[in-house]
DNA sequence: GTAATGACCTTGG
DNA sequence: ACCAAGGCCATTA
C-alpha cells in the first residue's frame, strides 16, 4: 500500500546529495505539511520496504540527532554510513550538522 | 469505525 | 536559559 506522501518523502530524501543531511521537518515543510513531520519520520519507517533503499541515515531530527538509528538493521550501520559519506558523527549526533544541512528549499526550490 | 502510537516540532511555564 | 506539555497527520491494531 503505498502512498504518494511516502513516495513524496522518499523521493526527497533520495535527492540528498552525498555527505549532506536533512531533517523531517525540512522534508515535511518542503512538502507543505510542516505539522506532519511525524508522518515523515513514519514513512522513513517503510523506507526500507521500499525498492531504492532510501538513504535514511542522511535524515536526521531537528537537533541533527540521530534519533532513528535504532530503527535501523543496525543502529552501527547508520553510524558508519554516515561516516561513509565523509559525515562525522559524535555521540549520535551529526557534527557541523548546521553546515552539512541540506535544505529542500536551497537546493530543490520551488 | 474507534483508539493508540510514532525515526517530530512548536510553544508555554 | 531549561523543563514540560500539546499538536499535527498518517499508519496500525
Amino acid at each position: 500500500m503505498e502512498k504518494d506522501f511516502f513516495q513524496m518523502v522518499f523521493q526527497v530524501v533520495r535527492l540528498i546529495p552525498k555527505g549532506r543531511v536533512s531533517s523531517y521537518g525540512a522534508i515535511a515543510a518542503y512538502l507543505g505539511a510542516k505539522s506532519s513531520s511525524r508522518v515523515v519520520g513514519y514513512a522513513m519507517n517503510s523506507a526500507h520496504s521500499v525498492k531504492p533503499k532510501v538513504p535514511a541515515h542522511r535524515v536526521v531530527n531537528r537537533n541533527g540527532l540521530l534519533t532513528g538509528k535504532h530503527h535501523f538493521e543496525t543502529p552501527f550501520k547508520m553510524q558508519e554510513l554516515l561516516e561513509k559519506e565523509n559525515i562525522k558523527v559524535k555521540d549520535n549526533q551529526v557534527v557541523d550538522f548546521k553546515k552539512l544541512y541540506w535544505d529542500p528549499f536551497e537546493e530543490l526550490k520551488m
